[in-house]
DNA sequence: GCAGAAACTATACGCCGTGAAGTTTAAATA
DNA sequence: TATTTAAACTTCACGGCGTATAGTTTCTGC
């Protein structure tokens, strides 16, 4: 029977990982296009029809390929957040935001595939079973504006924000964890977000490329006039 | 001669205007992947290889098709920008802003092709050309920072941006535009250019969709707060 | 030792971009 | 008008892709 540590399966699980890993090596070299199943199996010696008694489709290839960068990036950007006290939240904010940039700028493959088109063809599983890391990177944004909504509060005294009715998303899942956060505090993460996603993104794309002022000092000073905006002191 | 208006000629024309219909209308419907020579002929009645008497590759009729779109993209947001008074910058921002996003998210697989990866295996004419649309997008964004410079000048107290020495991007031709916009008024334009972007971006590529709350009222929350942020009463 | 499952290959189909060569058609010229 | 020429287009071919089907080898548990 299938007793765990049987030679099968440890040759299963390798075969597996190799393939994987393959597939993160082509995308960092060549971009997303270059994860094809022949080029895989070219790398490694094997047919291409192969790598289907380990993955059902390219596609689910693709989606466990995400899986595992968008959970780099996760323990990235926890990591960073982990490490600055908690006592300085102008400082730890801008410590989540370097991460999130510093990731993005070592793996800018990485970041395609997560953030953008990624492979041709692909369709996402339908389920909208995002990714456990997807779930971590929201809770750590929601973390932020956790730690700016007692400094930014006063910003949306007009607003009327409500929760919604429904709530089959992420957001019921990360709500939990900040019970402080009112629904108006939902849109603060969606603003920091937005801005950092925005800056980082078009860094990325290459569209920052044209505008001859360093992106990593627009970026610094982006972050402290968010921090100041916040009416957080800034400090880091 | 190959007089203008000659039959030839007037064929030409048209059968290039149709491939680029064609092509535009494949990828509204299937998105940039759909942009395929062959389907395109197959649509048209022709054979593949007949387009390459228009474009030279696959990658030029895609650069053209860049071009196109983006340019209707800022036909969009000068018209918009236009139709506001001046007199009134928190409103005009606004109205750029939504017509922006407007076009966003009416054009969506448009947006993928400017700001996303666009087709498989795409490869950008790399003699750094950039649209001319890109220019004129990049001088609304310009326009954008202009119209708040005087009421945001003070956030940028402390800063020390410099014009670069060496000026080859888009910055150089959008400038002379501008001459009352120091070199901190490209970082409030670039400030403002990744707060839209970066909403519109998370929302086109549905990374918003797990988020509950409304895309559209986040948006006009955020715009307020935007125009707030830099100084100038909303009104809008 | 042997049945059966698991891993893998071979073959094939239809898709793609594109190069080379051949054919039709329309314009230009003498 | 007859002939040359060039443009428009097709046909065929190559190598790439994902993947379905069927066949082959190899290992495992009884």
């Amino acid at each position: 029977m299938g007793s765990t540590g049987g030679r099968r399966e440890r040759l299963r699980v390798e075969t597996t990982a190799e393939i994987k890993q393959v597939a993160l090596k082509l995308m960092a070299s060549d971009g997303p296009d270059a994860i094809t199943l022949r080029a895989i199996a070219r790398e490694m010696g094997m047919t291409a029809n192969a790598i289907y008694g380990y993955f059902a489709t390219r596609d689910d290839l693709v989606t466990t390929l995400i899986n595992e960068v968008y959970t780099a990036l996760a323990n990235a950007v926890d990591t960073a957040w982990a490490s600055a006290p908690a006592a300085d939240p102008a400082h730890r904010i801008q410590t989540w935001a370097r991460a999130f940039r510093g990731w993005a700028l070592a793996n800018p493959q990485g970041f395609r595939l997560i953030y953008g088109d990624p492979v041709p063809g692909y369709q996402a599983p339908e389920g909208g079973a995002a990714p456990d890391a997807a779930y971590r990177v929201c809770t750590g944004i929601a973390a932020l504006a956790d730690a700016a909504w007692p400094h930014a509060e006063h910003l949306y005294a007009g607003s009327d924000f409500q929760w919604p009715d429904f709530d089959g998303g992420l957001l019921s899942k990360v709500r939990p964890a900040f019970p402080d956060l009112p629904p108006a505090g939902v849109a603060l993460a969606l603003r920091i977000w937005g801005h950092l996603h925005g800056l980082v993104s078009l860094e990325i794309y290459g569209h920052l490329r044209t505008q001859t002022i360093s992106p990593e000092k627009l970026f610094q000073e982006e972050l402290a006039q968010l921090v100041r905006s916040l009416g957080i002191t800034s400090e880091g």
